[in-house]
DNA sequence: GTTCTAGAAC
DNA sequence: GTTCTAGAAC
């Protein structure tokens, strides 16, 4: 069949101007990284990418140069770019990927350069791997890569090279690489930071002054330098003074000056409306007010991430009484300022990243009606209405809704913004539903919470980021923020809100969490809700409960897998699992502990022949709400049935509470282990030798006169009577 | 989390 | 034949 000559001619005008492939070689140490820049680039990225990754290449195990090869070739036929992710450590092995798809395909570095004890710490730390490199396996490859470690060169055949050398150089290349459309190109050159040596101790260099930070020993300005001119600073005043200072450049020096300023200053930044005071009517006066004491509220607790208040208009009173009263109450103009504009074009028209908008929503959260709402919800798309419904249906005053924005969103792609935040606020207007008339005493309270759950919501958003970011590489986490407030959290539907006869009706009809989210959300069964109900509602279970504090409550273990085996509950809402623990949770954590060792002690005075205790947390644990065993180590109880039973508690599945506190103290996290430990082959706990069944395993341990292992009776992990008599009572 | 049960392992 | 595991249902 002949193709008409005018259709082949188009084709072939189609494919020229599409064929903008690249190929972006990676290049760093096990442990550097490169896997989760990849999933960050190709997440957010317009451009179609193909990830060419050795662990997996061979159906998911680890596979050849050549394989990797000819994927990439693959790839770049069907018109896709090629993020090629192994290591790449030198020239050689870099050789042949700089010859695919020829001359017309550039190919750019990314250099992950971060010294060796870091990704051989990082990669030892690791589990679930791709490529199975893990453990002491990693530190064995990592220092062997080590001294044939050879920075590229753009003489190499690079168009661009980007040397990374911290997590910000590294978030930066992500949105430059991110953000990078189908037709767009990058300037080429050699961007970032790059030690001639990294052998040289940086002490030395330090001491004989002859590193600069900003020098780049003969290679090109950074980005940063080369694009930005000025500093774009919202917080100093309002939008004008960006967009006069971006009028002076031409339309593509105005694109990479976005660009540049997103990949700069990439701060967690929420783009809030006033909330009320438009079409609900609220007092300004008093709404500014309110403004004001929860932003100085909330700027102490959401690290470097900004607040910035928006408004349409130059005139805006709302504004200028909100300026005024912040700049009195001398707030930090970086954390927190006003701006004018558009909220739903501040990135495109005025160069303001804003990662999170607020929409001021109206209570069936439908798009529609006017202002805000009907701006955010029509520059979103269709993706916003249908994100927006899978998690609820409508929203109460005073509440506020987390939605992460499908990346098909225009908002998303055109403004970067990844999370909206629905509010809904009090109405003072008669003409609108639920108003409150003139009282103000509830609309200011409504108000108020409105604002802390707005940024409530914020925060988490924030400190999920942040999560991602420190262990992605540990983790392969893909977690997206979702969180949800008050009577809104986690549920649909808020029709039982002002019933108060159903409140245990809603705590057993969680939803199945967003479906994005991977590993540290999960979806309770109906039977998993014991615990929580238990911990809200401990007068109703008497049978049970030993103890009820203020913030835990003690509970007998319902089948107990040893002769003594019970539960410390913390009370708090929103604690399902050691996954939701954060570092502001740790005097929990340390009471939790401390009521277990009192309870420990307690069994250990009166039984004598239990000798020892553990304490510590599933991992993935089967019920929800946090939840600490305290467990003897007998491990003789017939509920004892399964290999999930023993394994849960003597793998490293088990995490003890001593370790929890050490690396939530000093790390700021805590490392979950993987589920996979649960179906291990069965090994007695003290002398570790392995038995075929669960019978065989009880026959062994009830006669084992081995001593446990020396891992166990290190840091406190085993509670004798003897450790803890100061905790007698 | 448990219970139930089919079928694998012995 | 009995014992034991593992997956589904709750």
């Amino acid at each position: 069949m002949k193709f008409p000559e005018y259709l082949f001619n188009f084709c072939e005008g189609e494919e020229k101007q599409e064929t903008k492939a690249i190929v972006v070689i990676l290049m760093g140490l096990p442990g550097s990284g490169k896997s989760t820049f990849c999933d960050h680039v190709m997440r957010s990225s317009s451009r179609p990418w193909a990830r060419i990754c050795q662990d997996t290449i061979n159906n998911g195990k680890s596979g050849t140069k050549l394989q990797c090869l000819s994927s990439a070739t693959s790839a770049l036929k069907e018109g896709k770019s090629v993020l090629v992710d192994r290591c790449n450590i030198n020239k050689e092995q870099r050789v042949d990927f700089l010859k695919l798809g020829g001359a017309k395909v550039e190919k750019h570095a990314v250099v992950l350069d971060f010294p060796a004890k870091l990704c051989i710490s990082r990669s030892v730390k690791r589990t679930g791997h791709e490529g199975n490199l893990q453990g002491g396996k990693a530190a064995a490859v990592v220092n062997q890569m080590v001294p044939k470690k050879e920075l590229p060169k753009l003489a190499e055949g690079f168009a661009r090279i980007n040397f990374c050398q911290d997590e910000k150089d590294v978030k930066e290349s992500i949105n430059v690489y991110g953000l990078l459309g189908p037709l767009d190109s990058l300037p080429s050159g050699c961007f970032g930071n790059k030690n001639s040596d990294t052998k040289t101790q940086l002490g030395i260099m330090k001491f004989l002054k002859k590193v600069e930070p900003s020098s780049n020993a003969g290679s090109e300005p950074t980005i940063s330098q080369k694009l930005i001119p000025n500093e774009i600073s919202p917080g100093k005043d309002s939008g004008l003074q960006g967009t006069e200072k971006a009028s002076d450049l031409t339309g593509v020096a105005h694109k990479k000056l976005e660009e540049a300023a997103a990949a700069s200053d990439d701060i967690p930044t929420l783009a809030f409306p006033s909330i009320s005071t438009a079409d609900f009517q609220f007092n300004l006066e008093k709404a500014s007010d309110i403004i004001v004491e929860k932003v100085e509220e909330f700027v102490g607790k959401i690290g470097k991430a900004k607040l910035v208040l928006v408004d349409l208009s130059h005139k805006s009173k709302i504004l200028s009484l909100v300026k005024t009263k912040a700049e009195q109450k001398n707030i930090d103009t970086h954390k927190f300022s006003t701006f004018v504009g558009d909220i739903t074009r501040l990135r495109s028209l005025k160069g303001l990243h804003c990662n999170v908008i607020a929409n001021a929503a109206n209570w069936r959260l439908k798009p529609g009606g006017g202002g805000v709402n009907a701006a955010i919800f029509s520059a979103a798309g269709s993706e916003l209405d249908i994100a927006t419904k899978e998690k609820a249906d409508c929203l109460s005053p005073g509440n506020a809704l987390v939605v992460p924005l499908p990346s098909s969103s225009p908002l998303f792609t055109r403004e970067g913004v990844t999370h909206v935040i629905h509010v809904l606020g009090p109405n003072m207007n008669p003409q609108r539903p639920d108003c409150l008339k003139d009282d103000y005493v509830h609309g200011s309270e409504l108000l108020r919470k409105a604002y802390t759950s707005l940024f409530e919501g914020f925060s988490s958003i924030v400190r999920s980021n942040i999560e991602v970011h420190y262990t992605n590489d540990d983790h392969k986490l893909k977690r997206e923020a979702a969180y949800e407030f008050d009577e809104n959290k986690k549920y649909k539907g808020c029709e039982q809100d002002t019933q108060p006869g159903l409140s245990d009706f809603r705590d057993v009809r969680k939803i199945p969490d967003e479906k994005v989210s991977l590993e540290t959300t999960k979806t309770w069964g109906s039977w998993a809700q014991a615990l929580y109900n238990i911990a809200m509602h401990p007068e109703n279970h008497t049978k049970v409960v030993l103890e009820t504090l203020d913030d835990v409550v003690v509970m007998n273990d319902a089948y107990p897998k040893a002769k003594r085996h019970i539960l410390v509950l913390a009370r708090a809402k929103g604690l399902d699992s050691v996954a939701d623990v954060h570092i502001e949770h740790i005097s929990l954590l340390k009471s939790m502990h401390d009521v277990g060792l009192k309870w420990a002690q307690k069994f250990l005075n009166e039984d004598k022949s239990l000798s020892f205790f553990r304490l510590g947390y599933h991992s993935v644990p089967s019920m929800r709400q946090l939840h600490l065993h305290v467990i003897s180590q007998d491990f003789d109880s017939g509920h004892l049935k399964n290999k999930k039973h023993w394994n849960s508690f003597n793998t490293p599945f088990f995490i003890d509470s001593v370790d929890v506190i050490k690396e939530l103290d000093e790390v700021g996290k805590v490392t979950l282990k993987n589920d996979k430990f649960l179906s291990m082959e069965l090994r007695c706990h003290k002398c570790k030798s392995a038995h075929p069944n669960i019978p065989r395993l009880k026959a062994h341990i009830s006669s084992c006169q081995a001593s446990f292992p020396t891992d166990l009776l290190q840091n406190s992990r085993l509670v004798s009577s003897e450790d803890i008599t100061y905790f007698c009572e």
